[in-house]
DNA sequence: TGCTTAATGCAATTTTGTTGCAAATATAGA
DNA sequence: TCTATATTTGCAACAAAATTGCATTAAGCA
């Protein structure tokens, strides 16, 4: 895994996203980021921080991509690589419109054999503790 | 339920649905409609159609929205109303881009008390049979 | 410290989805 | 079958989201 390198736009963005306890999309990003850089970069930061595995990303139920630090996500090795699962769920509230990370609700799925699964994304909307 | 009307547009996009073996995006109806309407039309009819309980739509690891025929989703009574639920996952393949409906793999998951989910989208992402 | 290559900014473009309004048309009722 | 009316459509314009090319800047290794 060859390694991007360290920039402010860079170190910015990722603190950002481990400080949230919200995934949060490049629109929010860019909106809290305002002055340190570009709009293009936002997007690609946060295509480098996610090929190097340091965030990760969710589609909410109305197509909105959000992208969150990955916690405790599991890793699996798979002949020399690391794969990094994100088959955690992710709340969409209705209401509020956050997505949280429900890092221990992990649901068991059985796939027909054949399919071979290298990414998941579940997603719940509803209404949120805060909200009701 | 107040009843929508049949057109021609709504007829055609309809049996493109429930004759199609995969989800489609706006974009690839539209593109299998050309002559028969407007590309504003194809949104609408597809609003109508989701809205009649006709079609359910997943969203993609891409962000891309695909609508699907309903056939075997469940349905559940609540209250008065039939609450529709397509729970069901769906199969993204990274080689061939379809969208596959495994209607019958439906993840079982327990959210902490306190969530109310209305709706859900699970997708999984990989290889299907055919490409593999 | 200098060099190489990745990262950035900027401007332009593409793609995707939405809105308002006038014209067309599907359906219920006469 | 014809008519009234409310839904649906097309068009044009707009808004939002994402991508690309290219010249410039700067990170990090030797």
């Amino acid at each position: 895994m060859k390694k991007s390198r360290n920039t402010a736009a860079r170190t910015h963005i990722q603190e950002l996203l481990q400080q949230s306890d919200f995934a949060l999309s490049q629109t929010e990003i860019y909106g809290l980021s305002e002055e340190i850089c570009d709009r293009v970069t936002t997007y690609r930061v946060l295509d480098r921080l996610l090929s190097d595995g340091v965030v990760h990303k969710t589609v909410g139920l109305d197509g909105v991509v959000k992208y969150a630090a990955c916690r405790t996500c599991s890793h699996e090795e798979e002949g020399h690589n690391h794969l990094h699962r994100h088959d955690h769920v992710h709340f969409n509230c209705e209401n509020c419109g956050q997505v949280t990370c429900l890092e221990n609700v992990v649901p068991e799925i059985k796939l027909p054999r054949k399919y071979k699964i290298r990414e998941a994304n579940f997603t719940v909307a509803g209404v949120c503790p805060e909200c009701s």
